[in-house]
DNA sequence: ACCTGAACACCGTTCAAGT
DNA sequence: ACCTGAACACCGTTCAAGT
């Protein structure tokens, strides 16, 4: 709680105050308590202050969810053959995403993927696939399949929670080894080559 | 539009009307239109009217969502083999989704797949893996993941609308064969038998 | 440029009261 | 039992005005 200012004093809002804050909010509350409204007083301005920095929530959120991108695990490009490079890609983004399990079905309901951080893992894909034999437009299916795979079994573990307020459970390890076996026969059926 | 009833008059609603009156506002105007409000003026009476035919806006969602899984077609068991009747089945499916592109993503920000429909579906399912070699523990997995996969596709194609108030695009071909390849890649990884 | 006050146009839901 | 009137506690966003 930062002190309370006097009038005509200036509140010293940027971008990235909001952006921490909407994450402290995510992070103590859940996705619900992410409003615009909510945001405001925990950042203790008026809600329309908000929109000196931030153009609406939509795009707020988006950059909340690309940002969580940056947190996946890319493999060695040297130590690693192209299919567990692949695997364990796919299995930490999975992982990422589960740490934030309320954001993940906006990126379903939403836009997907299209920030940098999505772009910069779709290109790495896309090169593992190259190595692991697939290429053209296969790669280009399978690229789809595999995000979709994994944003959608991420969202399935994020069930709602079931009295409105909950928080977040625990990673439940019978649904991370049935995204491992489901990962397994994907790559087993796309022919990715070790 | 009914005659405008006069003060004293009942207006007949029940839980049947409710629901067809949200699915009307749903086909005309998008999900977004779908709010207790919007649903009260479509059907000419007051909001709180609704709330002695359905417990609450998400208890109307849910049964939107598996009524709609009612016209998933279900394969011949005596005329396609296991592996063909399976494809068909998650193919109807995605098909039946795409046709409700914006309610797809309630699905799994929601409860996925809890209702009596859904349910029978995943028993037809586990018969047809069941014929085609796939029991147990891997079968179980292997629904999981099927599921998934599937939902997880409809809701790709279900962006969001880039301006709000956009209808559905039409179903995108390119999209449905890359569901098609991925959904034989899985086919192929589970070891389902012809 | 950055922020406030006030307002607009909405939400879901509840409660007391009428028939 | 079914419905209305009125209210509660919220939303996102815009606009004019102040510093």
């Amino acid at each position: 709680m930062p002190p309370p200012r006097r009038p005509g004093q200036r509140a010293g809002l940027t971008r990235a105050r909001v952006l921490t804050g909407a994450n402290e909010l995510l992070a103590e509350h859940g996705v619900e308590s992410v409003t615009m409204r909510g945001l405001a007083k925990h950042l203790e301005v008026t809600p329309n202050a908000l929109y000196s920095h931030v153009t609406s929530k939509t795009a707020l959120l988006d950059e909340m969810l690309d940002d969580l991108l940056a947190k996946v695990q890319t493999p060695d490009p040297q130590a690693d053959d192209p299919r567990t490079g692949l695997h364990q890609l796919m299995s930490s983004t999975y992982h990422v995403l589960l740490t934030h399990q309320d954001l993940v079905p906006l990126y379903l309901a939403r836009q997907g993927a299209r920030g940098h951080n999505a772009q910069h893992l779709g290109e790495i894909m896309i090169s593992l696939l190259a190595r692991g034999g697939v290429t053209g437009q296969p790669a280009r299916e399978a690229l789809r399949v595999l995000i979709v795979y994994t944003i959608g079994f991420a969202a399935f573990a994020a069930r709602g929670p079931l009295v409105p307020g909950d928080r977040p459970q625990p990673p439940n390890q019978e649904l991370i080894a049935n995204f491992d076996s489901g990962l397994h026969w994907l790559l087993t059926g796309i022919g990715v080559t070790k």
